[in-house]
DNA sequence: CAGGTATTCAATAAATCTATTGAATAATTG
DNA sequence: CAATTATTCAATAGATTTATTGAATACCTG
Protein backbone atom coordinates (compact mmCIF):
# COMPACT_ATOMS: atom_id res chain seq x y z
CA UNK A 1 0.00 0.00 0.00
CA UNK A 2 0.79 3.35 -0.63
CA UNK A 3 1.70 6.37 2.09
CA UNK A 4 -1.38 8.04 0.55
CA UNK A 5 -3.47 5.57 0.71
CA UNK A 6 -2.35 4.54 3.75
CA UNK A 7 -3.25 7.66 5.52
CA UNK A 8 -6.41 8.26 3.85
CA UNK A 9 -7.74 4.76 5.21
CA UNK A 10 -6.12 5.70 8.71
CA UNK A 11 -8.00 9.47 8.81
CA UNK A 12 -10.71 8.08 7.49
CA UNK A 13 -11.66 5.28 9.72
CA UNK A 14 -10.72 7.89 12.29
CA UNK A 15 -13.59 10.58 10.82
CA UNK A 16 -16.12 8.07 10.40
CA UNK A 17 -16.03 7.47 14.30
CA UNK A 18 -16.06 11.04 14.95
CA UNK A 19 -18.55 11.45 12.75
CA UNK A 20 -20.36 9.00 14.71
CA UNK A 21 -20.42 11.50 17.88
CA UNK A 22 -20.56 14.70 15.37
CA UNK A 23 -24.74 15.31 16.20
CA UNK A 24 -26.16 16.89 19.27
CA UNK A 25 -28.37 13.90 19.92
CA UNK A 26 -25.98 11.38 19.82
CA UNK A 27 -23.47 13.38 22.07
CA UNK A 28 -26.59 13.94 24.81
CA UNK A 29 -27.14 9.81 24.32
CA UNK A 30 -22.93 9.42 24.96
CA UNK A 31 -23.98 11.81 27.82
CA UNK A 32 -26.85 10.13 29.77
CA UNK A 33 -25.28 6.33 29.11
CA UNK A 34 -22.29 7.53 30.91
CA UNK A 35 -24.72 7.28 34.01
CA UNK A 36 -26.06 3.98 33.54
CA UNK A 37 -27.49 1.19 31.01
CA UNK A 38 -30.73 2.78 29.26
CA UNK A 39 -33.31 0.94 27.25
CA UNK A 40 -33.97 2.50 23.90
CA UNK A 41 -37.68 3.65 24.94
CA UNK A 42 -35.89 5.54 28.05
CA UNK A 43 -33.08 7.04 25.88
CA UNK A 44 -35.58 8.52 23.36
CA UNK A 45 -37.86 9.73 26.50
CA UNK A 46 -35.11 11.34 27.87
CA UNK A 47 -33.93 13.19 25.25
CA UNK A 48 -36.79 13.86 23.72
CA UNK A 49 -36.99 11.63 20.88
CA UNK A 50 -38.89 9.54 19.18
CA UNK A 51 -38.35 6.03 19.18
CA UNK A 52 -37.53 5.09 15.87
CA UNK A 53 -35.54 8.48 16.06
CA UNK A 54 -33.45 6.87 18.80
CA UNK A 55 -32.86 3.90 17.61
CA UNK A 56 -31.74 5.35 14.38
CA UNK A 57 -28.73 7.35 16.24
CA UNK A 58 -27.87 4.36 18.46
CA UNK A 59 -27.63 2.16 15.38
CA UNK A 60 -25.00 5.14 14.47
CA UNK A 61 -23.27 4.60 17.75
CA UNK A 62 -23.26 0.90 17.85
CA UNK A 63 -21.79 0.47 14.27
CA UNK A 64 -19.09 2.54 15.51
CA UNK A 65 -18.61 0.54 18.40
CA UNK A 66 -18.66 3.36 21.16
CA UNK A 67 -22.11 1.81 22.29
CA UNK A 68 -22.93 -2.42 23.54
CA UNK A 69 -25.87 -3.95 23.54
CA UNK A 70 -27.76 -6.83 25.96
CA UNK A 71 -31.19 -8.00 25.46
CA UNK A 72 -33.18 -8.58 28.53
CA UNK A 73 -36.88 -10.06 27.65
CA UNK A 74 -38.29 -7.34 24.74
CA UNK A 75 -35.91 -4.68 26.34
CA UNK A 76 -32.75 -3.71 24.79
CA UNK A 77 -29.86 -1.75 27.10
CA UNK A 78 -27.40 0.25 25.73
CA UNK A 79 -24.26 1.57 27.24
CA UNK A 80 -21.17 2.45 26.43
CA UNK A 81 -18.71 0.44 25.17
CA UNK A 82 -16.16 1.48 27.63
CA UNK A 83 -14.23 4.40 30.03
CA UNK A 84 -12.02 5.34 26.67
CA UNK A 85 -15.93 6.39 24.94
CA UNK A 86 -16.46 8.64 28.04
CA UNK A 87 -12.99 10.06 28.21
CA UNK A 88 -13.37 10.87 24.33
CA UNK A 89 -16.52 12.56 24.92
CA UNK A 90 -14.89 14.77 27.98
CA UNK A 91 -12.21 15.59 25.68
CA UNK A 92 -14.44 17.07 23.29
CA UNK A 93 -16.85 18.67 26.21
CA UNK A 94 -13.81 20.63 27.67
CA UNK A 95 -12.40 21.97 24.25
CA UNK A 96 -16.22 23.11 23.51
CA UNK A 97 -16.53 24.65 27.14
CA UNK A 98 -13.20 26.54 26.29
CA UNK A 99 -13.31 27.28 23.01
CA UNK A 100 -17.14 28.31 22.60
CA UNK A 101 -18.58 31.59 24.56
CA UNK A 102 -21.72 30.66 23.23
CA UNK A 103 -22.12 27.21 25.74
CA UNK A 104 -20.79 29.14 28.77
CA UNK A 105 -22.75 32.01 28.23
CA UNK A 106 -25.95 29.80 27.77
CA UNK A 107 -25.15 27.65 30.89
CA UNK A 108 -24.60 30.99 32.75
CA UNK A 109 -27.80 32.38 31.44
CA UNK A 110 -29.73 29.14 32.41
CA UNK A 111 -28.45 29.43 35.64
CA UNK A 112 -28.48 33.20 36.77
CA UNK A 113 -31.78 33.91 37.04
CA UNK A 114 -32.08 31.87 40.48
CA UNK A 115 -28.68 33.38 41.84
CA UNK A 116 -27.09 30.50 41.83
CA UNK A 117 -23.58 30.15 44.19
CA UNK A 118 -20.65 29.20 42.48
CA UNK A 119 -20.23 25.84 41.51
CA UNK A 120 -17.78 23.94 42.97
CA UNK A 121 -15.06 22.05 41.35
CA UNK A 122 -14.57 18.14 42.20
CA UNK A 123 -10.70 19.22 43.85
CA UNK A 124 -12.84 21.69 46.16
CA UNK A 125 -15.37 19.07 46.58
CA UNK A 126 -12.42 16.71 47.67
CA UNK A 127 -10.93 18.96 50.39
CA UNK A 128 -14.70 19.81 51.79
CA UNK A 129 -15.32 15.95 52.08
CA UNK A 130 -11.95 15.74 53.68
CA UNK A 131 -12.97 18.12 56.58
CA UNK A 132 -16.04 16.76 56.87
CA UNK A 133 -18.20 19.37 57.47
CA UNK A 134 -20.71 18.84 53.92
CA UNK A 135 -23.73 16.75 52.76
CA UNK A 136 -23.08 15.38 49.43
CA UNK A 137 -26.46 15.12 47.92
CA UNK A 138 -27.52 12.99 44.40
CA UNK A 139 -30.45 13.70 42.62
CA UNK A 140 -30.37 11.44 40.12
CA UNK A 141 -32.94 9.33 39.88
CA UNK A 142 -32.71 5.93 42.12
CA UNK A 143 -30.77 3.79 39.34
CA UNK A 144 -28.47 5.77 38.56
CA UNK A 145 -27.21 6.31 42.01
CA UNK A 146 -27.39 2.39 42.37
CA UNK A 147 -25.17 2.06 39.33
CA UNK A 148 -22.57 4.14 41.23
CA UNK A 149 -22.21 7.45 43.32
CA UNK A 150 -19.92 9.14 45.19
CA UNK A 151 -18.93 7.64 48.34
CA UNK A 152 -21.76 8.41 51.48
CA UNK A 153 -23.72 10.35 49.48
CA UNK A 154 -26.72 10.69 50.09
CA UNK A 155 -29.41 10.13 47.28
CA UNK A 156 -33.23 11.83 46.91
CA UNK A 157 -33.94 12.39 43.36
CA UNK A 158 -34.80 15.70 41.94
CA UNK A 159 -38.55 15.00 41.54
CA UNK A 160 -38.96 13.97 45.60
CA UNK A 161 -36.70 16.53 46.79
CA UNK A 162 -39.00 18.99 48.14
CA UNK A 163 -41.08 16.43 50.14
CA UNK A 164 -38.02 14.68 52.17
CA UNK A 165 -35.99 18.21 53.40
CA UNK A 166 -36.05 16.93 56.32
CA UNK A 167 -33.80 14.40 55.84
CA UNK A 168 -31.36 16.78 55.23
CA UNK A 169 -29.08 18.25 58.44
CA UNK A 170 -29.71 22.09 58.20
CA UNK A 171 -26.42 22.74 60.01
CA UNK A 172 -24.09 21.60 57.17
CA UNK A 173 -23.33 22.87 54.43
CA UNK A 174 -24.97 20.64 51.06
CA UNK A 175 -23.25 19.56 47.83
CA UNK A 176 -25.45 18.67 45.23
CA UNK A 177 -24.28 16.73 41.91
CA UNK A 178 -26.03 15.11 39.10
CA UNK A 179 -25.07 13.53 35.76
CA UNK A 180 -22.36 16.16 34.31
CA UNK A 181 -22.37 20.02 33.43
CA UNK A 182 -24.97 20.18 31.60
CA UNK A 183 -27.42 18.13 33.43
CA UNK A 184 -30.22 21.41 35.47
CA UNK A 185 -30.85 18.52 38.34
CA UNK A 186 -28.44 20.15 40.56
CA UNK A 187 -29.24 23.50 39.23
CA UNK A 188 -32.98 22.74 40.12
CA UNK A 189 -32.24 21.33 43.37
CA UNK A 190 -29.76 24.31 44.63
CA UNK A 191 -32.86 26.44 43.62
CA UNK A 192 -35.16 24.32 46.14
CA UNK A 193 -32.90 23.87 48.86
CA UNK A 194 -31.54 27.62 49.17
CA UNK A 195 -35.44 28.75 49.14
CA UNK A 196 -35.21 26.68 52.03
CA UNK A 197 -32.35 27.82 54.01
CA UNK A 198 -29.85 25.56 53.09
CA UNK A 199 -26.42 26.67 52.30
CA UNK A 200 -25.92 25.16 49.32
CA UNK A 201 -23.69 24.93 46.07
CA UNK A 202 -23.46 22.66 42.83
CA UNK A 203 -20.83 20.44 42.15
CA UNK A 204 -19.81 22.01 38.52
CA UNK A 205 -19.27 17.90 36.54
CA UNK A 206 -20.98 14.96 37.31
CA UNK A 207 -21.12 11.82 38.90
CA UNK A 208 -18.93 10.23 36.04
CA UNK A 209 -16.27 13.18 36.20
CA UNK A 210 -15.65 12.11 39.82
CA UNK B 1 -35.49 29.06 28.97
CA UNK B 2 -36.48 25.99 28.53
CA UNK B 3 -34.82 22.75 29.22
CA UNK B 4 -34.95 21.80 26.32
CA UNK B 5 -34.13 24.53 24.62
CA UNK B 6 -31.10 25.20 26.80
CA UNK B 7 -29.99 21.53 26.21
CA UNK B 8 -30.85 21.75 22.56
CA UNK B 9 -28.34 24.69 22.24
CA UNK B 10 -24.79 23.26 24.78
CA UNK B 11 -25.32 19.88 22.56
CA UNK B 12 -25.77 21.75 19.31
CA UNK B 13 -22.92 23.68 19.83
CA UNK B 14 -20.72 20.20 21.05
CA UNK B 15 -21.75 18.67 18.19
CA UNK B 16 -20.81 21.84 15.81
CA UNK B 17 -17.03 21.64 17.40
CA UNK B 18 -17.21 18.04 17.15
CA UNK B 19 -18.77 18.01 13.36
CA UNK B 20 -15.28 20.44 12.82
CA UNK B 21 -13.35 17.79 13.68
CA UNK B 22 -15.14 15.26 11.84
CA UNK B 23 -13.39 15.31 8.58
CA UNK B 24 -9.82 13.09 7.86
CA UNK B 25 -8.41 16.08 6.53
CA UNK B 26 -9.44 17.37 9.20
CA UNK B 27 -8.22 15.56 11.92
CA UNK B 28 -5.12 14.88 9.17
CA UNK B 29 -4.56 18.46 9.84
CA UNK B 30 -4.72 18.75 13.62
CA UNK B 31 -2.36 16.15 13.88
CA UNK B 32 0.20 17.78 11.59
CA UNK B 33 -0.51 20.98 13.34
CA UNK B 34 0.52 19.29 17.04
CA UNK B 35 4.16 19.40 15.88
CA UNK B 36 4.64 22.46 14.72
CA UNK B 37 3.10 26.33 13.18
CA UNK B 38 2.35 25.48 9.48
CA UNK B 39 0.81 27.51 6.54
CA UNK B 40 -1.90 27.01 4.05
CA UNK B 41 0.88 25.82 1.51
CA UNK B 42 2.93 23.60 3.81
CA UNK B 43 0.16 22.39 5.02
CA UNK B 44 -1.30 21.50 1.59
CA UNK B 45 1.62 20.17 0.59
CA UNK B 46 1.51 17.56 3.82
CA UNK B 47 -2.03 16.21 3.34
CA UNK B 48 -2.07 16.78 -0.82
CA UNK B 49 -4.73 18.95 -0.45
CA UNK B 50 -5.37 22.04 -2.91
CA UNK B 51 -4.47 24.75 -1.43
CA UNK B 52 -7.85 26.19 -1.91
CA UNK B 53 -9.16 23.11 -0.32
CA UNK B 54 -6.80 22.91 2.83
CA UNK B 55 -7.34 26.44 3.03
CA UNK B 56 -11.41 25.73 3.64
CA UNK B 57 -10.90 22.88 5.88
CA UNK B 58 -8.31 25.57 7.56
CA UNK B 59 -11.30 28.24 8.11
CA UNK B 60 -13.86 25.25 9.30
CA UNK B 61 -11.12 24.46 12.04
CA UNK B 62 -10.50 28.46 12.51
CA UNK B 63 -14.22 29.32 12.42
CA UNK B 64 -14.50 26.47 15.33
CA UNK B 65 -11.65 28.07 17.15
CA UNK B 66 -9.49 24.55 17.12
CA UNK B 67 -6.56 26.75 15.74
CA UNK B 68 -5.04 30.32 15.79
CA UNK B 69 -3.57 32.14 13.25
CA UNK B 70 -0.94 34.52 12.57
CA UNK B 71 0.49 36.39 9.54
CA UNK B 72 4.31 36.57 8.39
CA UNK B 73 4.34 38.63 5.14
CA UNK B 74 2.22 37.07 2.67
CA UNK B 75 2.89 33.95 4.94
CA UNK B 76 -0.35 32.98 7.18
CA UNK B 77 1.09 30.14 10.01
CA UNK B 78 -1.68 27.95 12.06
CA UNK B 79 -1.28 26.66 14.67
CA UNK B 80 -3.20 24.48 17.33
CA UNK B 81 -5.23 26.83 19.62
CA UNK B 82 -4.53 24.89 22.63
CA UNK B 83 -2.59 21.46 24.22
CA UNK B 84 -7.03 20.50 24.99
CA UNK B 85 -7.01 20.37 21.73
CA UNK B 86 -4.28 18.36 21.24
CA UNK B 87 -5.66 15.94 24.22
CA UNK B 88 -8.93 15.92 22.38
CA UNK B 89 -7.60 14.96 18.88
CA UNK B 90 -5.98 12.29 21.18
CA UNK B 91 -8.95 10.91 22.94
CA UNK B 92 -10.30 10.23 19.59
CA UNK B 93 -7.60 8.45 18.29
CA UNK B 94 -7.36 5.94 21.51
CA UNK B 95 -11.02 5.25 21.14
CA UNK B 96 -10.56 4.70 17.00
CA UNK B 97 -7.71 2.49 17.75
CA UNK B 98 -8.89 0.59 20.51
CA UNK B 99 -12.62 0.01 19.18
CA UNK B 100 -11.89 0.01 15.05
CA UNK B 101 -10.16 -3.48 13.71
CA UNK B 102 -9.28 -1.60 10.94
CA UNK B 103 -6.77 0.73 11.79
CA UNK B 104 -5.23 -1.71 13.65
CA UNK B 105 -4.91 -4.15 10.83
CA UNK B 106 -4.07 -1.31 8.10
CA UNK B 107 -1.45 -0.63 10.36
CA UNK B 108 0.25 -3.59 10.78
CA UNK B 109 -0.10 -4.67 7.34
CA UNK B 110 1.74 -1.52 6.18
CA UNK B 111 4.49 -2.68 8.67
CA UNK B 112 4.31 -6.10 7.96
CA UNK B 113 6.67 -6.44 5.24
CA UNK B 114 9.45 -4.82 6.64
CA UNK B 115 9.55 -7.78 9.47
CA UNK B 116 9.25 -4.63 12.21
CA UNK B 117 10.07 -5.26 15.20
CA UNK B 118 7.51 -4.51 18.06
CA UNK B 119 7.23 -0.79 19.30
CA UNK B 120 8.32 0.67 22.01
CA UNK B 121 5.75 2.44 24.70
CA UNK B 122 6.07 5.74 26.19
CA UNK B 123 7.06 4.05 29.44
CA UNK B 124 9.03 1.60 27.74
CA UNK B 125 11.38 4.03 26.15
CA UNK B 126 11.53 6.05 29.56
CA UNK B 127 13.03 2.99 31.02
CA UNK B 128 15.41 2.27 28.09
CA UNK B 129 16.82 5.85 28.54
CA UNK B 130 17.18 5.88 32.37
CA UNK B 131 19.54 2.01 32.13
CA UNK B 132 21.39 4.83 29.66
CA UNK B 133 21.67 1.91 27.02
CA UNK B 134 19.58 3.63 24.53
CA UNK B 135 20.02 6.30 21.18
CA UNK B 136 16.98 8.25 20.67
CA UNK B 137 16.68 9.43 17.01
CA UNK B 138 14.27 12.00 16.00
CA UNK B 139 13.58 11.82 11.95
CA UNK B 140 11.50 14.67 11.71
CA UNK B 141 12.15 17.46 9.56
CA UNK B 142 14.39 19.98 11.24
CA UNK B 143 11.72 22.75 12.08
CA UNK B 144 9.62 20.57 13.90
CA UNK B 145 12.75 19.21 15.94
CA UNK B 146 12.99 22.37 17.09
CA UNK B 147 10.14 23.34 18.16
CA UNK B 148 10.14 20.35 20.43
CA UNK B 149 12.08 17.28 21.14
CA UNK B 150 12.64 13.99 23.56
CA UNK B 151 15.72 15.75 25.86
CA UNK B 152 19.07 14.43 24.61
CA UNK B 153 17.42 13.31 21.07
CA UNK B 154 19.71 13.61 18.18
CA UNK B 155 18.01 15.03 14.93
CA UNK B 156 18.48 13.26 11.22
CA UNK B 157 15.28 14.26 9.39
CA UNK B 158 14.07 10.98 7.24
CA UNK B 159 15.01 12.23 4.21
CA UNK B 160 19.17 12.50 5.18
CA UNK B 161 19.41 9.54 6.97
CA UNK B 162 20.96 7.17 4.80
CA UNK B 163 23.62 9.58 4.14
CA UNK B 164 23.98 10.04 8.06
CA UNK B 165 24.47 7.06 9.06
CA UNK B 166 27.95 7.08 10.17
CA UNK B 167 26.54 9.54 13.21
CA UNK B 168 24.47 7.00 15.07
CA UNK B 169 26.50 4.62 17.29
CA UNK B 170 26.46 1.01 16.46
CA UNK B 171 26.85 -0.37 19.91
CA UNK B 172 23.79 1.07 21.46
CA UNK B 173 19.82 -0.09 20.62
CA UNK B 174 18.29 2.57 18.78
CA UNK B 175 14.52 3.93 19.43
CA UNK B 176 13.15 6.43 16.54
CA UNK B 177 10.54 8.58 17.16
CA UNK B 178 8.19 10.84 14.36
CA UNK B 179 4.95 12.63 14.38
CA UNK B 180 2.80 10.18 16.05
CA UNK B 181 1.66 6.46 15.55
CA UNK B 182 -0.11 7.22 12.19
CA UNK B 183 2.97 8.74 11.04
CA UNK B 184 5.16 6.43 8.47
CA UNK B 185 9.00 8.43 9.09
CA UNK B 186 10.01 5.93 11.50
CA UNK B 187 9.04 3.08 10.12
CA UNK B 188 11.17 3.67 7.13
CA UNK B 189 13.79 4.75 9.28
CA UNK B 190 13.67 1.37 11.43
CA UNK B 191 13.88 -0.35 7.38
CA UNK B 192 16.91 1.40 6.56
CA UNK B 193 18.74 1.23 10.44
CA UNK B 194 17.81 -2.54 10.79
CA UNK B 195 19.08 -3.05 6.85
CA UNK B 196 22.20 -1.57 8.14
CA UNK B 197 22.41 -3.85 10.81
CA UNK B 198 21.52 -1.62 14.08
CA UNK B 199 19.25 -2.69 16.51
CA UNK B 200 16.56 -0.87 16.13
CA UNK B 201 12.57 -0.24 17.15
CA UNK B 202 10.23 2.81 16.92
CA UNK B 203 8.59 4.54 19.70
CA UNK B 204 4.75 3.43 19.56
CA UNK B 205 3.67 7.02 19.61
CA UNK B 206 4.43 10.52 18.51
CA UNK B 207 6.53 13.54 19.90
CA UNK B 208 3.46 15.23 20.99
CA UNK B 209 1.90 12.78 23.09
CA UNK B 210 5.86 12.25 25.24
C1' DC C 1 2.35 51.98 -7.22
C1' DA C 2 2.96 47.76 -10.38
C1' DG C 3 3.77 42.95 -10.31
C1' DG C 4 4.04 38.79 -7.74
C1' DT C 5 2.80 35.48 -4.26
C1' DA C 6 -0.04 33.42 -0.51
C1' DT C 7 -4.43 32.93 0.88
C1' DT C 8 -9.38 33.34 0.82
C1' DC C 9 -13.86 33.68 -1.28
C1' DA C 10 -17.90 32.29 -4.12
C1' DA C 11 -20.53 29.24 -6.83
C1' DT C 12 -21.86 24.69 -7.77
C1' DA C 13 -22.75 19.75 -8.30
C1' DA C 14 -22.25 15.38 -5.99
C1' DA C 15 -22.33 12.94 -1.82
C1' DT C 16 -23.85 12.35 2.79
C1' DC C 17 -26.74 13.06 6.87
C1' DT C 18 -31.20 13.66 9.20
C1' DA C 19 -36.18 13.31 10.78
C1' DT C 20 -40.39 11.34 9.69
C1' DT C 21 -43.48 7.86 8.58
C1' DG C 22 -45.24 3.46 8.57
C1' DA C 23 -44.20 -1.34 8.16
C1' DA C 24 -41.41 -5.41 9.73
C1' DT C 25 -39.12 -8.20 13.30
C1' DA C 26 -38.27 -10.47 17.74
C1' DA C 27 -39.36 -11.77 22.20
C1' DT C 28 -43.06 -12.17 25.85
C1' DT C 29 -47.67 -12.98 27.67
C1' DG C 30 -52.12 -15.15 27.90
C1' DC D 1 -50.60 -19.76 18.66
C1' DA D 2 -52.54 -14.94 18.76
C1' DA D 3 -51.89 -10.57 20.74
C1' DT D 4 -48.79 -7.35 22.69
C1' DT D 5 -44.70 -4.74 23.27
C1' DA D 6 -39.96 -3.05 22.24
C1' DT D 7 -37.09 -2.25 18.71
C1' DT D 8 -35.44 -1.97 14.02
C1' DC D 9 -35.84 -1.37 9.10
C1' DA D 10 -36.86 1.02 4.65
C1' DA D 11 -38.05 4.81 1.88
C1' DT D 12 -37.84 9.56 1.19
C1' DA D 13 -37.43 14.60 1.07
C1' DG D 14 -34.85 18.31 2.89
C1' DA D 15 -30.59 19.94 4.81
C1' DT D 16 -25.66 19.88 5.16
C1' DT D 17 -20.94 18.80 3.69
C1' DT D 18 -17.41 18.37 0.24
C1' DA D 19 -14.05 19.10 -3.75
C1' DT D 20 -13.34 21.78 -7.66
C1' DT D 21 -12.79 25.79 -10.23
C1' DG D 22 -11.63 30.36 -11.06
C1' DA D 23 -11.77 34.96 -9.30
C1' DA D 24 -10.79 38.23 -5.49
C1' DT D 25 -8.01 39.96 -1.67
C1' DA D 26 -3.92 41.10 1.15
C1' DC D 27 0.64 41.84 1.68
C1' DC D 28 5.49 42.17 -0.04
C1' DT D 29 9.25 43.64 -3.23
C1' DG D 30 11.39 46.74 -6.11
Amino acid sequence: MQKRAFKDKIYGELAAITRSLANPHRLEIVDLLAQADFSVEQIAEQTNLSVANASQHLQVLKAAQLVDVTRQGTFIYYRLANANVFKAWRALRTVAMERNATIEKVARDFRKPDSAPEPVSIEGLRRKMQSGKVTVLDVRPEAEYENGHIADALSIPIERLSRRLKELPKRKEIVVYCRGPFCVFADEAVAILSKAGYKVTRLEEGFPDW
